[in-house]
DNA sequence: CATGAATGAGAGTTCATTCAT
DNA sequence: TATGAATGAACTCTCATTCAT
């Protein structure tokens, strides 16, 4: 554990001298990133105010000029997803007009995030974190807003009138799963999983793409 | 916290002061209920050692006599349900002869386990637990199995030639975010639940039920 | 205690632009200020410097400008008092001509004191102060004039030839231990308290008052 | 005052290896001694947790074992006074026929208690506590008891019909500041000390013992 | 000068673990 | 073997103090 918070130490110590602001901003950035890492890599019950610390080249009082918790930091986070990734995600969604647009945005968007943001799902390969660490911030960000989604598409008819919520936990659960299972190979094929996530949801397994593991797909 | 520990307090103190020897696997099992209700409720990063001895009548030093770490509790957790609940989820594939029910076998008996055991996929209500408890023991034990029988079902033309980790991936993270959805509803209706997932996995989204809640669906 | 300290926060933010020295002094005043109602408050040894900052404006590097510590500060209140306060007090007894006049000089000016700056001699009503901030430095300021007094009245024989220490330890003792019961009486009667400490000294407990809680004495 | 505390540290490490119970009364009266000495050494307010814990042999959690904070130990401390010393003190005032009796029983037990237990009403010589530790908890335990005796007192016409507030106020003043005077003489002389303070509260300033440091009073 | 962010020592407290009983 | 007190490392958080702006 200690090696690992040396690796995920943050090193760039490159602070233009500017002004008092940006230093600060600087610093909330700093401690935001570490611990996005951190909880990414440990969980967040087992992450500790200090793990966040020393994953920062910061002074352990510092962090309190930020945060008051741990948890504070948590909500920061997802605050700050919130704003940046959830609008692309929903706007993709909400724009479509058949039901193969509509869950092929919704995998398609989530995959290349992650693919693009190792970290933000990162498959705790430690020895007691089993799956996807599902509680990162950047992830649960959008959970309701898809069944929001989900249930607005099933009102204008783009969807079946099913469950939605059931739906939301399916593609929820699909997408979080297949990308741990996407992030074990390498290099992460996002295409080839929105690919089969979305064939399974359109057509069920009767219509997933045949052999594939991902890096050499012979679909479509 | 305080409150939940004592609510969750093993209050069976009827120790028979019979044989030794069937004291001492008692014990042994008083720590592991103990920990599986208190890794359910805190998740198995934020637990501690003393939350699991505080969940029993015992003293913390026979902890030690028994386990060696919470780790190792864990794990112990893990291998009675490896004994006790895989050999049935895996029988129940193996026997199966058509696509449908094979799937249907994986979510009737997974959804089955769960609200006949609600405490082993407790949806973590507390403040920053967002999803299934999905590193619970119980529910661990047989992913492994279940790629296998995936790849033996593929190789037997039973299921379409697809990606093995991907489709496990799918049935996984289906089943346990369903399993979410149907705790959150009273009461928890596995059949429906497990009828969604299949369908789900038969037919993709067109042939989901319609309608239905989980409680009272139109579908046959 | 963080209500507590917003409470005595200074909030008279108006700073004159005017001079720069007028500033200065302005801000040693402030800090000052809060220092006096800090210690009352939470007695010397509970205070720290953040809390002393907290009651004021100012920032804490400010403080520094002004005092090297808590220590200094409270020597600086101190030393003010010596020049404010102790004066008057001890113009009153070497003015005096009878001992009944000495006496009642100590306790009229005390007690009027008290009454009119309660803060100075608070009784500390919190969890663990049990009587008069007896080191408050506005208060701790006259203790050796007053022996000094004594013993002087004791050489030109307006006191009997007893042992002064002892008896400045008496009257000291009586004035701040009446001075928080009387404070603790609304209205607080500093004539009535300093009649009652007179009588007990000019004539011992068969002199005291009768009857008598302070609000409606009989005697006249 | 790191000194100090080395100085104040419980170095009497004989334990007799006796039984557990033994150890753990053991364990607790030496925390108690051990808060004892820093609350009269650095009174309530400035003492830590940390600064009973290390005048003591004791490791820091150890200390948690007995207390939840200082503020249990301090209730401790007054507890086991009030059933030790409090009786004594109040059973010689009962039993008094005169005012004499009354008064002098209150000086003499109380002066003899100081100056049997010199720890418990310590005169503070350090930096900025100026008087007499007032709320040490031998020492204000039996303030209430005085003002009921009092009250009886008078009710039984054993005194005058005076403000009974004022008077125990003026008793447990001229108690505590006297005895920091006599505790600033060696040897302290309780005698001495109690014959002042009841001669005063019988006759007033007047009848005090004539010259009398403590040292060699001429008496009656 | 005033500011207030940064710092790291140190406070209060809990923890995993040991070991005498 | 069960017990639970002792331990000291480690955690959360606050403090006094500095110093770039």
């Amino acid at each position: 554990m200690e090696a690992e918070l040396r690796r995920l130490k943050e090193t760039s110590d490159i602070r233009i001298p500017g002004k008092r602001a940006q230093a600060k901003e600087q610093n909330r950035r700093v401690i935001l990133d570490a611990a996005r890492r951190v909880f990414a890599e440990f969980g967040y019950g087992a992450t500790t105010v200090r793990d966040i610390i020393r994953a920062t080249p910061l002074a352990s009082g510092t962090f309190y000029n930020y945060f008051r918790s741990k948890e504070e930091v948590f909500q920061a986070l997802r605050d700050e997803t919130a704003l940046a990734v959830r609008p692309a995600l929903r706007e993709a969604r909400l724009k479509t007009e058949t039901p193969e647009a509509f869950v092929s945005a919704v995998f398609q968007t989530f995959f290349a995030h992650v693919a693009a943001n190792p970290a933000d799902a990162l498959a705790i390969t430690r020895k007691h974190a089993m799956h996807v660490r599902v509680d990162t911030p950047e992830i649960v960000a959008g959970f309701e807003e898809l069944r929001e989604d989900i249930e607005a598409a099933i009102a204008r008819g783009l969807l079946p009138p099913t469950d939605p919520e059931f739906l939301t936990a399916a593609m929820v659960g699909v997408a979080f799963e297949m990308a741990k299972a996407m992030q074990k190979r390498a290099p992460a094929n996002a295409e080839a999983a929105a690919r089969f996530a979305t064939a399974l949801f359109l057509g069920g397994i009767a219509a997933l793409p045949k052999q594939g593991n991902g890096h050499a797909p012979s679909t479509h």
